[in-house]
DNA sequence: AGTTGCCTATATACCCCATT
DNA sequence: AATGGGGTATATAGGCAACT
């Protein structure tokens, strides 16, 4: 049944190649893969969920209507900071756009968007991987987490529970422990709390929840495995220069760090994204709720 | 030679819709 | 309501070529 749909998903692709060989336009197979590459950094620079249509559209509502920002909910304003971003990461996006046939154009937002899908697929394998070595190698848990598995993490695994834990809940106390997994009323874990794994040494200040947010070691690794370089995620290690990466960052490249960062926070957490009552886009814009505000 | 980014293939899950 | 087709999204593994 679903082997008859790959079949034609195949067929549908060579004849695609066919059409762009016979046409002699190479260069047009070329374009399009030019676009998938473009693509890839959107998920990371601009947003991690929105399709770049909803952006766009955001922008042309705005010039239909005389740029007047009045009456613009907060979502069609997250839109607008997240299309200027993009054009930011794609400067040549809009001119383009313009001179282009609509069929062109909706190929090029496909393949744009094929890439940028392709490379948080990337990105979340990846962390996949890597988070279970961090979390081995910081927190020692027995058992050990699996690299390969996902299923034994979230909160049935000790160190991983801890992690996700929600700041207010002390995961120490076997009763809560034992109310979380079991998602007692009132220990169900959503997107609308933090999770210890953000903070500085895993653990908050209850009386300033700001105090060492998005400084903790894990994600400081995460970062780097995912806007540096894999091995370079390793160095992090003890000597504390975590909290100085991010400043540095966030100094130099200011408005494009913020989405960095967001994205390798809920990437940290993708760990469990099979589980239930958990919704990451929330959560997601939550983060970036509080870099982009003003404090308050 | 090891690392890295990018790409392809495959299985699976999910959603929409028409038909039964 | 259930079923099945068609399409798309996601998870994951593995390969390849460029670079250091």
């Amino acid at each position: 049944m679903s082997k008859s749909a790959r079949q034609k998903q195949r067929i549908a692709a060579l004849e695609e190649k066919l059409q762009a060989l016979e046409s002699g336009h190479e260069a047009k197979q070329r374009d399009t893969n030019y676009y998938v590459s473009k693509g890839r950094a959107v998920r990371r620079i601009v947003s991690l969920f929105d399709s770049i249509e909803d952006l766009i559209i955001e922008n042309d509502r705005r010039c239909e209507n005389d740029d007047s920002d009045e009456g613009a909910t907060l979502d069609q304003e997250c839109l607008q900071i997240r299309f200027i971003a993009l054009t930011h990461a794609l400067p040549w996006l809009d001119c383009k756009a313009s001179d282009m046939e609509y069929n062109e154009y909706s190929q090029m937002l496909k393949k744009l968007r094929q890439g940028a899908d392709a490379t948080r697929g990337d990105d979340t394998s990846k962390l996949k991987n890597f988070v279970a070595g961090w979390v081995n190698r910081e927190l020692k848990p027995t058992p050990l987490v699996d690299p390969d598995d996902k299923n034994c993490r979230s909160f049935i695994n000790d160190a991983c529970g801890k992690l996700l834990c929600p700041t207010e809940l002390d995961w120490n106390d076997s009763n809560i422990r034992t109310r979380i997994r079991d998602r007692a009323d009132g220990y169900v874990v959503t997107e609308m709390s933090w999770p210890a794994f953000l903070y500085e040494n895993y653990t908050a200040n209850l009386d300033n929840l700001e105090e060492g947010i998005f400084k903790s070691k894990l994600l400081v690794h995460a970062f780097k495995a995912i806007f540096m370089s894999p091995s370079s995620a390793k160095e992090v290690s003890c000597d504390g220069n975590g909290a100085n990466i991010i400043k540095n960052n966030r100094c130099a490249r200011n408005s494009k760090v913020k989405t960095h960062l967001q994205f390798a926070l809920s990437s940290v957490t993708s760990w469990r994204s099979i589980d239930g009552d958990f919704d990451y886009i929330p959560f997601w814009q939550t983060i970036v709720d509080f870099f982009e505000r003003p404090p308050g």
